[in-house]
DNA sequence: TTGTACGCGTTATCAG
DNA sequence: CTGATAACGCGTACAA
């Protein structure tokens, strides 16, 4: 491990023109800096990340935060951001919120304290006031869903228009008892697609009865159990929306053993392959991250800048077949 | 940010007796230290990672290198590893190696360079006598496949035997003619199902034809081709034994259109809720990931203590209904 | 038990 | 265009 030191020594200059070497300081002699280059290559150096990481206060590391790594939905997040990171020289730091509250705000600032170049998070409580002393100091953006009592960029899907059009789906295909499958409405976006779903329900002038909204489906047992209550109503419920790609995966079992009508907020591996193959909505979770990502490189080269901090990506309707199952 | 000195000034006592405070130094009077506690309450005082780190050598970070961690079965691995390490107050930096050989070595001396506390990597080269001079000083946790050309921790599941089992599985239902899916035979892994394979092929007095043997399938074309390729063989083969749960899934589709008995190394997400349900000898990842990082730990507090360097955790066989699809 | 002095490797400042 | 000097915040060695 040479020093920055060692290489000046061996190529007759000062340390610090090494540095400038390093740095591309266009204040250095041609032959000077071939001379330094040569030394550099000759004893191997690799510039102590530590010591600049020290001087600048700044690592050359992005966070991203997200609920759960095991969900294929926030992998693809974190995989767009570690490869755009990658083309920055940067590394990734992976923080797990899981999905207790609680431990959202220590586990954040946590990783904030390693002072990053940046952060992306896929938050999962609504009030983020706590970030503001951070964010002054270094880019945070966020995903999947919108900070709550902060100003900060976010890039979002339109979750909203998107339950709208997948509960719309049902509707053209005759149903209009349809009960809406969901984890919790504290999620910001769960919220937002309740909206949507209301919206549908009103354009068809059809009415919405809240025994229809089924929650704590987020497991395999609390699925098949909110299906049983949705089918137990007495409503006559024909079909389902489901407000999560979690949600729609728990269910699963539930739904190939009792068939019923079913569209689904959330695209996920092997979805197209079920019987019945399910119909979604797809995110694209990737863009949402690459976006983030190159937002954060954005903010610490122009710091200044002005930008459109709210970006809402479009979803597509991805017609399959759960959604033609007759009442 | 309040640094140590202010802490030391406002306390009234040099900053070495605030550095002994923080690190739990016995030789500090009770008096002493409520006072420096105080001190820093008051300045809220966060001790710079920064300089510890440039003064140690060494950052509280550990790495984690995968093929690709949107593949659920690393991402699980990826998650028990960050798990563990908060446990001990470290950060976990993700690395993905995707599968191109060419790439793995640069990508995981780049990680090094960090100086982390210690980095668990699931490779995909066999050759990893470069990482010689880093092993010496840096604890490094091989996950899935062992090390080639390396003396270091690994911690692996029975591929040999797994793949023995599903493969006498099917022919326990009565097959003889049973095809061999694939990526490459390059990996390691692969390599010893292979191996696992004709061993129960010649428990059964089965003889094993190369033509029984196809690759390629990590893609859904890929698969299809390989399948098609198995059954355009005139062997007969009435079985697959499918050697890793990426190509099983890529194999879904063409299962699904024509269905063939399938048994396969490695369970994925809803392989339980297709048609039909995928007979699978069961990896476990997150043990895989947990003692890994366990490993790191120890080797980190006791450099010298002797350990053994291979463990092999068993595979479960999960029947399902895919074995018992009849010639 | 506590403090002093120094250095880790890099870069900013300012002088030459 | 180049170099000397100091400083970043903390921990080690040694002294008191």
């Amino acid at each position: 491990m040479a020093t920055m030191r060692e290489v000046a020594a061996a190529a007759g200059v000062s340390p610090k023109t090494v540095s400038r070497v390093l740095n591309d300081d266009p204040h250095v002699l041609p032959a000077t800096r071939r001379q330094v280059e040569e030394s550099m290559r000759a004893l191997d150096y690799v510039p102590n990340l530590f010591a600049t990481a020290f001087r600048s206060g700044r690592s050359p590391v992005v966070g991203v935060a997200v609920p759960d790594i095991v969900d294929p939905f926030f992998a693809a997040i974190v995989n767009a951001v570690e490869e755009a990171a990658l083309a920055e020289d940067l590394s990734t730091l992976v923080t797990s919120l899981g999905h207790d509250p609680a431990r959202e705000r220590p586990a954040l600032e946590s990783v904030l304290r390693r002072q990053l170049s940046g952060l992306v998070v896929a938050p999962i409580t609504n009030d983020h006031a706590f970030l503001k002393p951070w964010a002054a100091r270094i880019p945070i953006a966020f995903v999947d869903r919108a900070p709550g009592g902060l100003v900060a960029d976010a890039f979002l899907q339109d979750d909203r228009g998107g339950a709208r059009e997948a509960t719309a789906h049902l509707i053209g295909h005759g149903h209009t008892r349809i009960g809406f499958l969901g984890d919790a409405l504290s999620a910001p976006t769960i919220a937002a697609r309740l909206e949507g779903y209301q919206e549908a329900l009103a354009d068809a002038g059809l009415s919405f009865d809240p025994a229809l909204v089924a929650l704590g489906a987020a497991t395999r047992p609390g699925a098949a159990d909110a299906l049983a209550r949705l089918r137990a109503t007495g409503l006559g419920v024909t079909a389902v929306f489901s407000s999560d790609a979690r949600c729609t995966m728990a269910a699963v079992p539930a739904i190939t053993a009792h068939p019923i009508a079913l569209t689904a907020f959330g695209d996920f591996p092997l979805a197209d392959s079920l019987t019945p193959s399910i119909t979604v909505v797809a995110q694209d979770p990737a863009t949402l991250g690459r976006l983030a990502a190159a937002r954060l490189v954005e903010r610490a080269a122009h710091p200044g800048r002005r930008l459109r901090r709210r970006t809402v990506l479009p979803v597509a309707l991805v017609e399959r077949d759960s959604c033609r199952i007759p009442a």
